[in-house]
DNA sequence: ATTATCTATAGATCTATAGATAATGC
DNA sequence: ATTATCTATAGATCTATAGATAATGC
């Protein structure tokens, strides 16, 4: 049952693919290789040739997730300064991003997770949050790079924060107005 | 092997306060019932005379470490609301803080867990999370209470977003630069 | 007599590996 | 001949339950 080495690589893709959008869903433990493989098409035991362990495979859809995001947010940066913050806002703090985390932020589905993982997960999860924060850091309105460092770190930090608690609260009322407080918060100066 | 109603009663409390504990540590799976009873001091067999499930304690653990750390913060505002704020922040937004999640703030260690959870763990961190909330929210500057439980929102999430990020990324300059980002807005006009 | 805790276990997972199978690509 | 994927399984978990044990408290 051998396939081509281009199935091979397509393959492997898919695994990280449904790895990521799973990982995010159901947590790293929420989720099994057997039944992540059977998500990709394939059956268990094949996945040991595609990597080394299920932490492995964690680290490296991390990084893949991430650096879809921050390209992302790269791409509405590039549209012009006044927009791009209201852009980044809307895509990440409303009701869709909290309601699929299986397509959102790494750092909100797993971030508590991977704090407890590996190494490789933990470099995924830092190189990713790094970028986003570099881009937020080029739309602040401090007078000099350092400050705009800090606004940068303390808007995503507060993106980061209301996700995590949009999700966990049982009130929709209370989770709809986290993400507008935070929101509102993030086109003002400071 | 019967023990006296007062000490079934100690027992159970002290069932709930390792748990608190270990499962801020570790995550909701990533420690077992037998494990949390042994470290309780009791066997695996005794769990379900005090608890429906391991579910079920979850939530009652939550409960309990967010009562107190709302009792906490209701003390620091006591104080003043001068310097309540600066003593929040440095109670939550250190490294201390960051290294003993066991003894921290639950919607920081279980939040994503308890999004995916049943409705009492959720019922449990609402109720401790708008608790904080409502603290905070006393010591915002805003002009009308509309405008404080904004603000306080706001901080809330800035809060919680910066323990998530602070443990997870694997670089220590870079994990404290996000706390003191954060405390320095905290005390700032917004 | 009641009941809190104990030991033992059922039944269902989980990660990882061993060895068989069959299609690719030299 | 090589190798990607398959089936099958080892060995270690996990939650929850059944029934035995022994101390409390009527």
């Amino acid at each position: 049952m051998k396939v081509s080495r281009e199935q091979v690589a397509l393959n492997r893709q898919r695994i990280v693919e449904t790895a990521a959008r799973l990982f995010r869903e159901k947590g790293y433990d929420g989720i099994g290789v057997a039944d992540l493989m059977k998500s990709a098409g394939l059956t268990h035991g094949g996945f040991y040739g595609h990597f080394e362990s299920k932490e492995d495979l964690l680290a490296e859809a991390t990084a893949h997730a991430l650096k879809k995001s921050v390209e992302r947010w790269q791409g509405y940066a590039a549209q012009g300064p006044e927009t791009a913050l209201d852009k980044i806002g809307q895509g990440y703090l409303t009701e869709q991003h909290r309601d699929n985390p299986g397509a959102g932020c790494s750092v909100t589905a797993l971030g508590a997770d991977i704090a407890r993982l590996g190494p490789k997960a933990r470099r995924a999860l830092t190189e990713g949050a790094s970028g986003q924060m570099a881009v937020l850091q080029k739309l602040m309105s401090g007078q000099d790079d350092a400050e705009k460092r800090k606004q940068a770190l303390a808007k995503y930090a507060s993106m980061v924060g209301a996700l995590v608690l949009s999700r966990a609260v049982d009130d929709e009322a209370l989770s709809v107005e986290i993400l507008q407080a935070v929101q509102a918060s993030l086109s003002s100066t400071q």
